[in-house]
DNA sequence: CGAGATCTTGACAACGTTGTCGTGAAGGAT
DNA sequence: ATCCTTCACGACAACGTTGTCAAGATCTCG
């Protein structure tokens, strides 16, 4: 058989658009039953050498692969080698680049991952949580909105396991993987209170994101340790998800006693602002310090100073949490923040 | 989603660590036989509308969801409403984006997405693929490295739908989605030799990715259709994926008798060329025409000419392609030059 | 050389679903 | 009333795999 061509019997190119190869064909061919070639593709103690070798010949000659239902619906662990992974937006690099992160870990341990954006839409969040659960992944991995709170508890009910991502929810006792959003914003804050501004605006998302309240927490604990009292004036908190951030940025800088500086609590917001400020010829008087850091960010003029994160490696952490049996516990990812000139402009005279 | 019903997550009674409910549980629940409840779920004719509500309350209160890995395995059109996705890296805007088209037509048909990213690893691509067919997806799209051939079309001689994006192979005969890359790049380097320049560097990614053929192919028409002997000196064909782009770029500004223009053929390098023009306080003096649009380029000074793709459309139209029994054929999606500023300085005095 | 222990292999059930077929009851036509 | 059709439903096999168990074959040891 060994001597005959290729193309002969079932070779894998010959395999036609009919059935796919099952145990039971390999186990013909091999003149075996199915259960020794179940085993020997395996890897399973128990099958003599020399049959090992010919089921294993067949096997390639037939070009047999496993079929996943059939293994996920039989097997006793429930295992299914699949992630379900739920982001607001793949095409936003933040996001892109965690689930690169997931990516990396999950290939390298033979899972395979499935990914959907949600934009924000709780029933899209809903319906592809309920599509993953269907097709019984071994993990969901998510960044839940606020809202998530009640589908979430009955997923992990049902034993199924379920990382957080990025954001998190009250009374889930899941494995998180978290950045600590609170001291990197006070940081950046911090940053610019120490080049003397005490006007400084902040602009971030809605409130109901979970990242925009700790970078709203943070601004206003920097200036809380400064002594300097808070403008509510200065303050707007709905950018990007309404894509009013640009409205928003106009109207602070219109103010009749306007910001000598800007905080903004997410890449496109951050984007956003100095797109602004260079239309309107500020963008060397005005300091801006952006959470999120973001291609081009150096190449800007100036720079733009930002506190970055770490996206790739949130998301190979949460991956791994995913995995081990173990994982728990809420992991803090810390911040950095890369001074490029934007958030050493000095306050004005 | 049409074939797994929303209702599942819905249940009080639904939780408890243990089994899922299954079709038969269902059954005992509301009195009628599993095969009874499998009509209902799929909505087969043939149930009385009583029995009908009687079950999908048994249902609802059970929080019931079909296994996927059951109805795929049984099923006799093989459907599992997955796909698999294969592209070179989810990190790059392009393929973000083409991811998130593929996703947009997916969720809205009740599809669940595999991804992967291959960084042009065959092994990798071989490896993800066989993951993909093993899991039955119901079709691959994927953009194909040159050497993807042999196994790809393995793949579809068994009978899978396969879908090209971006980058195509000769002799496969599957739906494609493609841009126009040898006109998209004629276009560009045309719109330099308007403003005078006949000395234009040529900055591209490897010979051996099918959208770089095609782009310093409608370079050297440009060249020629305008007169202009094409000279070598002025060509680097590798950049980005050995990671050279930089040196490439160093090395075309140093030579005696420079370009007063480049054009780049991958976003990734023109980001690499800003920053080096930048540098050398060359910007306003060189021209530059990208090929790929970025986030930014517009904000930077003096703005980014490029040749703009449209990856989102490009992935719905795949996702078209995949979901249509009767979608074949290429595809050609085409390109637009968005004039911002770097491509329309003129040549030098 | 015989009795047990171990090793190799196969028969068979089961996972949760869909497809096929059969059956009894209701409805319609004569 | 009788026969035939239609309808509603159930019994059962099958999908391709893993888990359990038993049966031979071979080996070990006294």
């Amino acid at each position: 058989m060994a001597s005959l061509p290729e193309a002969a019997l079932g070779s894998p190119l010959a395999a036609g658009p009919g059935r796919r190869p099952t145990l039971r064909d390999v186990a013909a061919l091999a003149g075996v039953s199915f259960k020794t070639v179940s085993r020997v593709v395996n890897d399973e103690p128990g099958v003599s050498l020399a049959v090992a070798d010919r089921v294993r010949a067949a096997a390639d000659e037939l070009g047999y692969r496993p079929n996943a239902a059939a293994t996920a619906l039989r097997r006793a662990d429930g295992r299914t080698a699949t992630f379900g992974v739920l982001l607001e937006d793949a095409g936003n690099h933040f996001f892109a680049m965690l689930l690169r992160g997931i990516e990396d870990v999950a290939r390298e341990r033979g899972v395979a991952v499935f990914t959907s954006s949600t934009d924000l839409d709780l029933a899209r969040e809903r319906e592809m949580t309920a599509a993953y659960v269907a097709r019984q992944v071994d993990a969901l991995i998510t960044a839940p909105s606020d809202s998530a709170g009640e589908h979430l508890r009955r997923v992990i009910a049902q034993g199924r396991r379920v990382v957080l991502v990025d954001r998190t929810l009250d009374g889930l006792d899941v494995p998180t993987v978290l950045v600590d959003n609170v001291s990197g914003a006070r940081t950046a804050v911090e940053h610019l209170i120490a080049r003397g501004h005490r006007r400084i605006g902040f602009l971030g998302r809605d409130p109901s994101i979970y990242t925009s309240r700790g970078r709203y927490a943070g601004y206003v604990e920097a200036l809380t340790a400064a002594g300097i009292e808070l403008d509510p004036v200065l303050v707007h908190r709905e950018g990007f998800t309404g894509s009013s951030a640009r409205a928003d940025i106009e109207r602070l800088l219109d103010l009749t006693d306007p910001p000598t500086a800007l905080f903004t609590g997410q890449d496109v917001i951050t984007m956003t602002a100095v797109s602004v400020l260079q239309r309107r010829g500020l963008s060397e008087r005005v300091a801006l310090v952006g959470f999120d850091d973001f291609e081009l960010a150096d190449l800007l003029q100036p720079g733009v100073t930002v506190v970055a994160q770490d996206p790739r490696r949130i998301g190979a952490l949460a991956a791994e949490l995913a995995l081990d049996p173990a994982g728990s516990g809420v992991h803090l990812v810390p911040t950095r923040l890369i001074p490029r000139g934007s958030g050493e402009i000095p306050a004005g005279r």
